[in-house]
RNA sequence: GGCCUCUUAGUAUAACGGUUAGUACAUCGGGUUUUCAUCCCGACAACGCGGGUUCGACUCCCGCAGAGGUCACCA
């Protein structure tokens, strides 16, 4: 069998972490079958539509690699891929319904119906719009909605991750079908569509696990076949038992990549959130993912989003590209990410910068932040030095004498190179009788007034000579 | 209120009747000649509660509690 599975998104906003994975696991579950992958956009809810959201979404997918095999951009053979471009289908599948006897146009005003609701909450009561239905039901017509015509009674399903499930007939109701602008509800539509689309695998929230039996319902009175049921727990919020949801402060996917956060370590984290393959791996790479991906072995609970853990398995990922591509892959993802002042240096010295700190780095970003003094000369601050837990007891004078002794020993110095510069910081070390948190520590301040920096003779390395001996001499003269 | 789902350390999870309940993040301690990281070593820390079934239950069954979802002309 050909999997089909889908992503089904309306274009109301952007997608954030708490979302996302509804988009991932259909794309693993079809990419392991050598299935189809499809992107399908539900916007037939003119009032929460946004202007942009599709390439929102797309732009999403694309970054985290979530190709689609049909859809917007791509095409395909069951298009169109937007639902407020296939109203006619909808309403030719309504008039099926009709026929059979099993939907009806409803006259009744929304105030009267708003009414019935507040009635049964009164009561405590579940509101069941069949209790209510119009006896007598004009021609179905534009500007009223239709309703299907619930004939309640048990139903047996099998979810993927839920398991056996089952529902009586208490749950089941008269739905709208075509609102009364037209356009169909996502109850209806989402059957349609799934059903000409050939979707095997109908992959969505836990939240539509209560209205499955009418979807059940639906598919039975349009005489098509049940797709597979997989129902994904929701991404729970860091705090409190909430489903993550933008009001919970959830950024946008996107902005997680604009704060220099890998796609590989983000759809790691995401895929992990909730599933995992029974190994005790942890770092997997998508085409790992994909192997591995098995609908049994998602979780059935909710799972709480950490992003500590979305950061520690950025820095691994970071890591891994650089030990694993070298320093130039790694470099390629950075351009975005260098501070103002490195606007004029060229892509060498970047590098050897990026070679000394990537493994300081938790995000891209941090590079903004912690390689300014790589680019410009940082400003003397003496309090800093002074101060310094291992320099405080330390006369200034001597501190004088010692960034000299530095100066002119490194001044001697033949060959400007990482090895070399750390025999030579040794054997000042020998000759000065400091120890090494003295001495280091005040070169490494002097050169950079950062409060933490790659090892010493790295980063004199990638100064260069002129640079960290003037940089010495300027302390020297300041103090 | 009805219906439905969920419940192992702070967090994510492993275990599919018999383990000193494993792993990772976080936290705390130690090590790798300065700092901050990386890396390595170590520590802390969990089966929601109550009944069964069984020689034996985190695992199976039944209650209870707690949390979540749903009851829209939103998806």
């Amino acid at each position: 069998m050909n999997i089909v599975t889908r992503f089904a998104p309306s274009p109301t906003g952007y997608i954030h972490i708490g979302n996302v994975r509804s988009a991932i696991y259909p794309y693993l579950l079809a990419r392991q079958n050598h299935g189809t992958m499809i992107l399908r956009i539900e916007d037939t809810d003119r009032a929460r539509y946004v202007e942009g959201a599709t390439e929102l979404i797309e732009d999403t997918l694309e970054w985290l690699g979530l190709n689609w095999d049909e859809g917007p951009i791509v095409g395909g053979d069951h298009g169109p891929y937007f639902q407020s471009e296939r109203q006619e289908i909808y309403h030719e599948w309504a008039r099926k319904l009709i026929a059979s006897g099993r939907a009806y146009a409803d006259p009744t005003p929304s105030e009267k119906i708003e009414e019935y609701r507040k009635q049964c909450s009164e009561q405590k009561i579940p509101f069941l719009y069949r209790n209510f239905r119009p006896t007598d039901t004009p021609e179905w017509q534009p500007g009223l909605p239709l309703r299907f015509k619930a004939e309640p009674k048990d139903y047996d399903w099998h979810d993927e991750v839920m398991g056996d499930m089952h529902a009586g007939p208490e749950v089941q109701d008269d739905i709208i079908l075509i609102k009364k602008d037209g356009f169909p509800t996502y109850n209806f539509a989402h059957i349609v569509d799934d059903a000409l689309m050939g979707v095997t695998h109908v992959m969505r929230g836990v939240e539509y696990l209560s209205s499955t039996p009418n979807y059940l319902a639906l598919y039975e009175a349009l005489n098509l076949e049940r797709p597979k049921l997989v129902s994904l727990p929701h991404i729970l919020a860091p705090q409190g038992n909430k489903k993550l949801g933008k009001r919970d402060g959830a950024k946008s996917v996107t902005e997680y990549r604009d704060d220099g956060v890998l796609a590989e370590a983000m759809l790691n984290y995401l895929a992990c959130l909730g599933w995992n393959d029974g190994t005790e791996q942890e770092i997997y790479t998508k085409d790992e993912l994909i192997k591995n991906f098995s609908l049994d072995r998602i979780q059935s609970s909710g799972a709480r989003y950490d992003e500590t853990k979305l950061l520690w398995l950025n820095g691994q990922w970071l890591r891994r590209i650089f030990d694993e591509q070298g320093a130039e892959a790694l470099y390629a993802r950075t351009t975005d990410f260098w501070p103002a002042s490195a606007a004029s240096y060229d892509d060498d010295y970047k590098v050897k910068v990026l070679s000394i700190i990537y493994d300081r780095l938790k995000t891209l970003s941090d590079l903004r932040t912690m390689t300014d003094y790589f680019f410009t000369d940082p400003e003397i601050d003496l309090d800093m030095l002074i101060n310094n837990k291992f320099l405080k007891k330390i006369s200034e004078s001597s501190l004088e004498d010692l960034l000299k002794t530095a100066i002119q020993k490194l001044t001697d110095l033949r060959n400007w190179q990482a090895d070399d510069l750390q025999a030579a910081l040794n054997e000042l070390l020998a000759e000065t009788g400091k120890k090494p948190a003295e001495l280091f520590s005040l070169i490494r301040i002097s050169l950079s007034f950062a409060p933490f920096s790659p090892a010493l003779n790295l980063t004199m390395d990638v100064l260069g000579r002129e640079t960290t001996l003037a940089r010495l001499n300027a302390v020297a003269r300041a103090i």
